[in-house]
DNA sequence: CTGAAAGCGCTAACAT
DNA sequence: ATGTTAGCGCTTTCAG
């Protein structure tokens, strides 16, 4: 073939638009080039950013993301069998994953690649997190130098991976700084969850004056709180959320909040699932089956940054 | 082949979870059994729940759903080729249109079955839209009934259709009342839209008591900017906003707002672009050129209603 | 180094 | 009725 008409040939196909048929080419190569992702309910604005970091990776490196929404586990099965049986996708992002979830063990028998995205798995040796540590240290040290001592922590719920590493990391802050790191509640992390730690803390703790909260909403839900309960934020009650969000800086007042890097954890995420995925030999590296992170962990480098808004002031003298 | 026979081999594909291979599925029918989805950027939480009605529902039709957000219209050639022209789609609800979206022309030359959810293209005959007109109603009779005849309307951008659609209907609810409808100021759909729209209304027309704002984002935002201003709300102004969300319920404070019923839409989208698909001779229901409602639009059954909390009052006195 | 052919897993049309 | 076969559009291997 002379290189005149390949040229032709390349150049007619490009102005007819031709592009390889996705399940022709997946069938052929057994491999679809979809990513599936699995994330918990979206009305969580957490994992939207989250998400769309992930899209956007997927996109660049000529992935088709498919987002899968894991609202009541009971669906968990038919979402395996719908996305990894029919072998629509070639790895799987888990953004939902709880201690027992049955999609976990499927997924390690089944020797689909995956990786666990902010919730990690311990031991799995696929997790890719934020440096959360970092982030109550931020949201700690701000309040101290605000001349706060009694501060409380609102936390998520106690079996998800992250509401747990911040409850951890407020606790050795405060042995650090020697304080007694007693006040701590446990909820969900929506609105009502937040406002009903809140709740809580300032009726078993009444000299509380910061609560730190393990989401943005919670902090939504807290400042609500203390406005049913008549204290004055910051003035009385100071505020501070874990996670920042559009929407924090038009709050009244508006809530300061630690900026998570969750764009940046999307495109980790994706990333570290395509490395399993080209991997030569194994369907997903193996994870050392010891605790705590094994090998194959991921923490992204961007660290949690304050953002300081209006629900944060000086201690108020009780 | 002996009845026998064939229950043990049924049983014994079940019993290994045998699931067809999807792309050889796809490939042999020409038929993906996959919907696309767009979406505007999903930090505006109104289509979280509208992408949740479509994916259960295409779950429920044995259709897997794939979404993708519409950030920015250069990248929409792009998602064209990707999901379209691979052949990695069935069928696209369209929830992002806009005046002279390219995607528009594209998928009418193209002959893709589609519809537009919430979003709709005057003429197309494949709108999926809910009944914002008695919804406006809904926000402007409790208004009505609360003694507010100095009302403003925050809208959305002028070129997107439900905002249109909901000036307009805020005009003629304002005719019908023989008021003047000429407090009117257009912004995006988010809290900064919603803050910056309070402001110009309160500015150009101080004697307003009450604002309805197009989405429950720009609610937030009008109490932001009621604060800033030291007018409290709901004694010295009411705020009201079109969509309702989990959050609006813990606001300072707590925001009223029409629920609209999104998740029928997702799920009502889903069945209309099945319905063209499955239509036996047109790939999509040809679209009658007139202006306005055409043959094939639909408009949700369920009706917007009221969700009464503390960001409206009695109007007072000025 | 170019060109033909086999086959991925499934289903629809065909021959028994 | 049951069983066989061709081929969807692509890629990879093998023959020329």
């Amino acid at each position: 073939m002379r290189p005149e008409l390949r040229e032709r040939v390349i150049t007619a196909a490009r102005e007819l638009g031709y592009r390889p048929h996705a399940a022709a080419r997946a069938l052929r190569r057994s491999q679809t080039s979809v990513l599936g992702m699995l994330v918990p309910p979206l009305l969580n604005p957490v994992y939207t950013l989250i998400v769309r970091g992930a899209f956007r990776r997927a996109s660049q490196r000529d992935f088709t993301l498919l987002l899968a929404e894991d609202i009541e586990e009971q669906h968990a099965e038919e979402t395996f069998a719908q996305l990894v049986l029919t072998g629509r996708i070639d790895g799987l992002i888990v953004a939902s994953a709880r201690p027992g979830h049955p999609l976990i063990a499927r997924l390690a028998e089944h020797g689909l690649p995956h990786v666990f995205a902010n919730r990690a798995v311990a031991g799995s040796g696929r997790n890719v997190m934020m440096d959360d540590e970092h982030g109550v240290d931020v949201a700690l040290d701000h309040l101290y130098a605000l001349g706060h001592r009694a501060i409380a922590h609102a936390g998520g719920p106690s079996d998800l991976d992250p509401a747990r590493r911040r409850t951890d990391a407020f606790r050795r802050w405060h042995e650090r700084h020697g304080l007694e790191p007693s006040r701590v509640v446990e909820g969900d992390f929506l609105e009502s969850g937040g406002s009903e730690a809140a709740l809580e803390i300032l009726r078993r703790w009444p000299d509380t004056t910061a609560i730190y909260t393990s989401s943005a909403s919670q902090g939504i839900g807290a400042i609500h709180a203390a406005w049913t309960l008549g204290l004055a934020v910051p003035a009385r009650l100071s505020i501070i959320g874990a996670a920042d969000m559009p929407l924090a800086a038009y709050l009244v007042p508006p809530l300061t909040s630690v900026e998570m890097p969750l764009f940046e954890l999307g495109v980790a995420a994706v990333d570290a699932l395509i490395s399993q995925i080209e991997a030569p030999g194994a369907p997903g590296a193996p994870a050392s089956p010891t605790d705590g992170p094994a090998a194959g962990d991921l923490v992204i480098e961007t660290r949690p940054t304050l953002v300081a808004r209006g629900s944060t002031g000086p201690a108020p003298r009780l």
